[in-house]
DNA sequence: TCTGGGGTCCTAGGACCC
DNA sequence: TCTGGGGTCCTAGGACCC
């Protein structure tokens, strides 16, 4: 037992469903077990491309992001299907509570993937138990195939668990990694895309073991601190928790549409960022959080794409001011070329609740009613943390939010 | 038939303050 | 009268991932 639990490390595991969106709709109508299956938006309206295939598609070359024509010349038997997001998330949810009723400690990445800690879980068997009981509880109850790696750590379980494919266990040790991890393409390593692949061939790596052995000093010229971060997991170095809290803390809620034709029309444009900000704010009501920064995204017709945002003075929630604000920013910046893409994107989230209770704070500030005050500070203390201000900022009048802040914080300190 | 839509993190420069 | 250096905020853009 003891060879699996080491005392001073970490069993981490990374589970990834395989050809998710596919295997869901197989799983629903089995008739399309076996058949070559693509998951791809409408070509009518310019969405066409492959989100994603089924293994018997795969075989004839067809690839995510590959247009649906091109997937249907490759595979003329392919079976297209626009995504049913809602049935995808359902099993999702339902993956995700096979995963927690081995460890609270689950972290989900995305729809179809998570790291699991299971340190703590010596008493359920050995790893690679656990990993069998879990794929085989996705695949019964849920009719979904899933890879596993088994690592010390982020990284290394999941290049692990893309290394057998579809419903592989895979472990991948501190000793093994340069008889498995080094031999890999460089393009392969999670972390390096195709940008940061063709600088580093540039300098003669071709592979992980290349960039695991290169002088540091040479990477950290070429790419920065990533560089330095990227030889560190090369060598099986990778410190990140597994953090269950982190897919609650949104950083942004946004959305973006392809026209299906590019356009130069005013009134359209107004129609379309009314929409996309309607969308945004069902999201962000959905979320219960106000947003403090808004950014909106043009794609023109030769692809090149400019964000601008603009940061607010109050926090806002609603789809006019979410409206009102990307409009300002297109008549600010729109080069008057025909537009392919627009997008809404609010960030600098807080919550609601947190933002209202902050904005009862400021009325007992300005009613000089101390008592109330206090007791407010005290209870939305206990209620976050150390510091109830993080957040804080007051509706109108951004500037004497901050003065507020400062004389407050003083004036509490010396109670 | 050229290339969707949802995100995160990092960098870099300028403004501003101390 | 001529100047440093640190810190934070804001904005734009790039790279990456699924």
């Amino acid at each position: 037992m003891s060879k699996w639990y080491p005392k001073n490390g970490r069993v981490i595991f990374h589970v990834d469903m395989n050809s998710f969106y596919a295997s869901v709709e197989m799983a629903f109508d089995p008739s399309l077990k076996g058949k070559p299956l693509a998951i791809a938006g409408n070509p009518e309206e310019r969405r066409g491309i492959v989100v994603t295939s089924s293994y018997e598609a795969r075989k004839y070359g067809v690839k995510t992001t590959m247009p649906v024509g091109e997937a249907k010349r490759l595979c003329p038997d392919l079976i297209v299907m626009r995504p049913n997001f809602e049935r995808y998330r359902t099993a999702s949810k339902e993956m995700f509570k096979i995963l927690s009723d081995v460890t609270s400690i689950v972290q989900p990445v995305s729809i179809d993937e998570g790291y699991m800690d299971i340190t703590q879980c010596e008493e359920q068997g050995s790893p690679p138990d656990i990993a069998e009981r879990i794929q085989r509880r996705i695949y019964e109850e849920l009719d979904l195939p899933c890879s596993i790696g088994i690592a010390p750590n982020k990284f290394l379980a999941k290049m692990a668990s893309d290394m057998k494919k579809p419903m592989g266990i895979t472990i991948l040790r501190l000793r093994d990694i340069e008889k498995k991890l080094w031999p890999l393409p460089i393009e392969e390593m999670y972390g390096v895309g195709s940008k940061t692949a063709d600088k580093l061939k540039k300098i003669n790596i071709q592979t992980i073991g290349d960039l695991a052995n290169h002088p540091v000093l040479e990477l950290k010229q070429l790419l920065g601190i990533n560089g330095e971060r990227l030889q560190n997991r090369a060598n099986g170095m990778d410190q990140r928790p597994v953090d269950p809290d982190a897919v609650h803390e949104f950083k942004s809620i946004g959305t973006s549409t392809t026209l299906p034709q590019d356009t130069t029309e005013d009134t359209e444009v107004r129609a379309v960022l009314r929409r996309l900000s309607n969308k945004v704010e069902a999201r962000m009501k959905n979320k219960k959080v106000v947003a403090k920064n808004v950014q909106l995204m043009i794609r023109y017709h030769d692809r090149k794409t400019v964000t601008r945002s603009r940061q607010l003075k109050e926090f806002i929630h609603t789809s006019d001011d979410l409206f009102n604000a990307a409009i300002q920013l297109f008549d600010q910046h729109w080069s008057l070329d025909p537009v392919r893409l627009l997008g809404v994107t609010a960030s600098d989230l807080a919550e609601q609740s947190q933002v209202t209770q902050q904005l009862d704070l400021f009325n007992y500030k300005e009613h000089a009613d101390k008592e109330k005050l206090y007791k407010a500070i005290d209870d939305l203390t206990d209620k976050y943390g150390k510091n109830p201000f993080k957040a804080i900022s007051v509706p109108s009048e951004g500037n004497v939010t901050t003065s507020f802040q400062k004389d407050f914080l003083d004036d509490y300190k010396k109670e």
